[in-house]
DNA sequence: CCCGGCGATACCCCGCGGGTATCGTTGCGG
DNA sequence: CCGCAACGATACCCGCGGGGTATCGCCGGG
């Protein structure tokens, strides 16, 4: 199978339509039309249900659907960590999180910049739940995780470390008298309701929240009384005066980890890896 | 980048030779070289060093070596997952080594199959070390797994069970009367050496025992008084009455688990994974 | 009933991927 | 020391396939 119809079906297939699809792909339509029913000749699948007011997916469709978006992203990998890899001073981008394990960060980078021939290392900080993309399309060649927020699946990784979690709140609210708070009560704060985290998908739950992606907005919006949040401890060290916490000993431990591609044989990561786990 | 190109350069790179490498690709050499250099001119990358005697991988080259592959993989699994997705009665490949967990696949089997809209599973067994490339490629789309002898970065997994392992004997072997045997006294049987088992690129360690591929092979070995070896306790209830067994307790205990690539959404490899972490 | 939206078809053309012939370099053997 | 053979690069040619425009056929709604 061709990567260029791959691409043309994974458009067709989450626009389910022809036309705006051909435009997000800047050609002409019948092109495209040709171009899908080439690609399923060949599989010999139907992959689209066709009827003139509507397109679906068939099982088929859904299928190449999920496979050809792991697949155009390890496609994407290879070209940009071949770039990378050949420029003129080879770098090694880091992804994380905006807004966490910030300190945790800043000690790696430190062990790793004190090795013998350590390479540059490019901070990437993006929204929850884009980092994993990161890391398969080869935007990013290592990041720090944390399960169970994250998944790691589709990666080799080590536990740097493991901790509780605590409730964050406006500094004064009423509650942050409290020695610890269950997460019930922590979800059932009158007026700071927990916020909504982005799917993988990009797309929200509904609820009463509000729809964060990144702590730094997080830690905002609890700072103007709209919204109160579970964070790990560690959050703790970044915080101003406006903001206090509360032990929440029944929320799950969070555990954040150090990750890469499988297939990495990096110097520079292995170096990152080794200094990580050495702190 | 196209696919094509790709699977030209990773011909190349894998031969170090433009001559062979255009004729596993069955095409000539010409188009093959110039199809190479643009590869090279879009990267904006050297990948090759062309001595006029000897082509060899520069940085740049065995990333994208290394990149690719799994990109290829990736392709090839969307291909082959598609096409069985949309065959005309659906079914899902399971995969295992030849020879291991025999009657823990046949209980999974069994209950599966009494599901209610259970699917068709074909049981692909082959060698150590390929079951994870069948998982990549599309060939398989669930597999059992036995860490630490397989990896499983990459692939979602549940655990199914933890044993210990026994050294495999020629029955009437003076060793086994003994009631238990340390790792490194099983190394160092008289006559009776551990086998060789490949690495992943299908290479084999030097070494003094047989290269063997599968656990059949292997007990065969056995039999002929050519080998002996350090297997999971379960592998006893398929010895015949020419071979036994002795404890090894010191040895890596051995977890077999049900590992899938995480981009599957397929009813019927949830439906495998239930019915085994059920049983 | 007609129009508008949408995917499929018809038809054309250009460019690129592939083929053959040949060159340039270089290591090696006589 | 020269010539040959191995090997990748270059030159040149060709055919087809992927892309464009115009249009059709189907269907649902006003």
């Amino acid at each position: 199978m061709e990567s260029r119809e791959l691409e043309y079906f994974v458009a067709v297939a989450e626009e389910l339509h022809f036309g705006r699809a051909a435009e997000r792909l800047a050609m002409a339509q019948p092109p495209l039309s040709r171009a899908i029913q080439r690609l399923e000749r060949r599989l010999g699948v139907t992959l689209l249900e066709r009827s003139s007011r509507a397109v679906t997916l068939t099982e088929a469709g859904s299928v190449l659907l999920a496979e050809g978006r792991a697949a155009l992203d390890a496609l994407a990998a290879a070209d940009r960590r071949a770039r990378r890899a050949g420029a003129r001073k080879p770098g090694v981008v880091l992804v994380t999180k905006a807004g966490a394990s910030s300190e945790l960060l800043a000690k790696i980078l430190d062990a790793y910049a004190s090795e013998p021939d350590a390479a540059e290392v490019d901070v990437l900080l993006c929204g929850i739940a884009e980092q994993e993309r990161t890391l398969r399309d080869g935007r990013a060649d290592v990041a720090l995780l944390h399960r169970p927020y994250d998944t790691i699946a589709g990666f080799d990784y080590e536990e740097l470390r493991t901790e509780g979690q605590v409730l964050v709140l406006p500094a004064g609210h009423p509650l942050a008298y409290r020695g610890a708070l269950s997460l019930a009560e922590a979800a059932e704060i009158p007026g700071l309701p927990l916020p909504r985290w982005p799917y993988r998908d990009g797309g929200y739950p509904d609820g009463p929240g509000p729809a964060v992606r990144d702590h730094t907005q997080l830690l905002q919006l609890i700072s103007l009384g709209r919204a109160a949040a579970v964070l790990p401890e560690s959050t703790r060290a970044q915080l101003g005066s406006d903001l206090t916490t509360v032990p929440v000993p029944d929320a799950p431990p969070v555990t954040t980890v150090i990750a890469w591609p499988p297939q990495t044989h990096s110097r520079a990561v292995a170096g990152l890896v080794r200094a990580a786990t050495r702190l």
